[in-house]
DNA sequence: TTATTTTCGATAGTAATACTATTATATTTG
DNA sequence: CAAATATAATAGTATTACTATCGAAAATAA
């Protein structure tokens, strides 16, 4: 299983990184505290020179393994829709109803996140936190469809095309299923976020999850040709 | 019909903006040329100097309308969605069928928006465009809550909020009416986006449209207690 | 074990950003 | 026409977002 954790890892595109953090312990302390701080003071406050600051580093050594704060919040992105997609393999190997399927790919994607210990630097509830509030900025730039084209998405799209395989599977009928697929995922972290700060706009709340709300959305959406 | 369009500038919460940029004339240039910058070069490239070069005009007489380009963009999304309020107030008026009125309601909240003329400083159309791409960036900060209280957001919630209640006229039964508005709002934006920038992740394309995917979403989610 | 490479920290420096303050000049309004 | 208000121009500060260089430390290879 460790072995499947550092396989991902090798995933992430090496346009993202001057130099790989996973190939040393500054590497790793970096994205280790990243993650804590972008969470404690926002992506839009965060900077090179505070986070130098915080590992008693210095911000030009920062620089040598990303370019700007925006590479490396799209390699924490990668990050995390990769250990996504890993969940979403082991969560519906063996499970032979298709509708068994999709519900628990859905369950993975819209849960809250636990941290995994299992990974030392990285902790994945917070990462889940960062990624609830800060992935979209990775997206809505003037730059997109450069990055989409260097494959900086390329995680984050086959995620959703796993789903969009379960849900065909589910109702090959359905016309709509990469909008559906896309917009459940994008719907998803939007809930989390209305529940934390808006929450007059949600039904999601302690008791009611977003997993909730989108396994009764496809159970409804998707019935018709179940078998 | 000009004046409840200027009702519905008044609505903007005064906490926003330093001085009212509709009561003058650079006023009303600031937001008619910044709409026009931002979707050229991106929220994130958008500066005051740059905007008061483009309109002849000094750094320092925008800041005495804005604070900062957070406030700017917070007007204009306020703006923006006090107009489809105004567009979802005429829509649905003497319409009986609760479900013909939800079906011009989502209409409305989905489509493409094209320019009316009537409001000579403001081009919804390119309004439209950059609400699509930088809208949650008003969302996503660490200052959401504080925002929140100071009512920054109330308008696009009394949108959500209209639309719940048609959800709820169509059927009344139906656990998540909330979640499902602010999502349609949502990932209408988003499908819009996809359709500009990602478009492996959508069905959406000049054919189909985000309207056509919500409208059928719907028509399946909430049938059952139809009349 | 020594030599070589690489990694890192420290310092310095630049251009741009995000403002604030002041003052003089327009423009509006009473 | 006078008074009030709005705007433009200029200057200045702190922070951000980098780049470049250099020497020391650490890792690795011969």
């Amino acid at each position: 299983m460790h072995s499947l954790i550092t396989n991902i890892k090798i995933q992430i595109s090496d346009k993202i990184f001057v130099k790989d953090p996973e190939t040393s312990v500054l590497g790793k302390k970096i994205i280790k505290e990243s993650i804590i701080l972008i969470d404690e003071i926002g992506f839009d406050n965060f900077t090179f020179k505070k986070l130098g600051a915080k590992i008693n580093s210095n911000e030009s050594s920062i620089y040598r393994y990303f370019e700007n704060k925006h590479k490396l919040l799209l390699y924490l992105s990668s990050w995390y829709w990769s250990w996504i997609e890993y969940k979403l393999f082991f969560a519906t190997t063996n499970v032979d109803d298709s509708f068994e399927k999709l519900k628990k790919a859905i369950t993975v994607v819209t849960e809250k996140i636990e941290d995994d210990l299992a990974t030392e630097h990285i902790n994945e509830s917070v990462l889940n936190k960062i990624v609830i509030t800060e992935f979209t900025k990775t997206l809505h730039t003037k730059e997109v469809d450069e990055e989409n084209k260097e494959g900086f998405f390329l995680i984050y799209k086959r995620v959703i095309t796993r789903l969009v395989e379960l849900i065909t599977e589910v109702n090959p009928e359905y016309q709509y299923a990469r909008s559906l697929a896309s917009s459940i995922i994008e719907g998803a972290l939007h809930q989390h976020f209305l529940r934390d700060h808006l929450k007059t706009i949600t039904n999601c709340n302690e008791e009611i999850s977003p997993t909730a709300f989108y396994l009764n959305l496809i159970l409804t959406l998707l019935k018709k040709n179940r078998s």
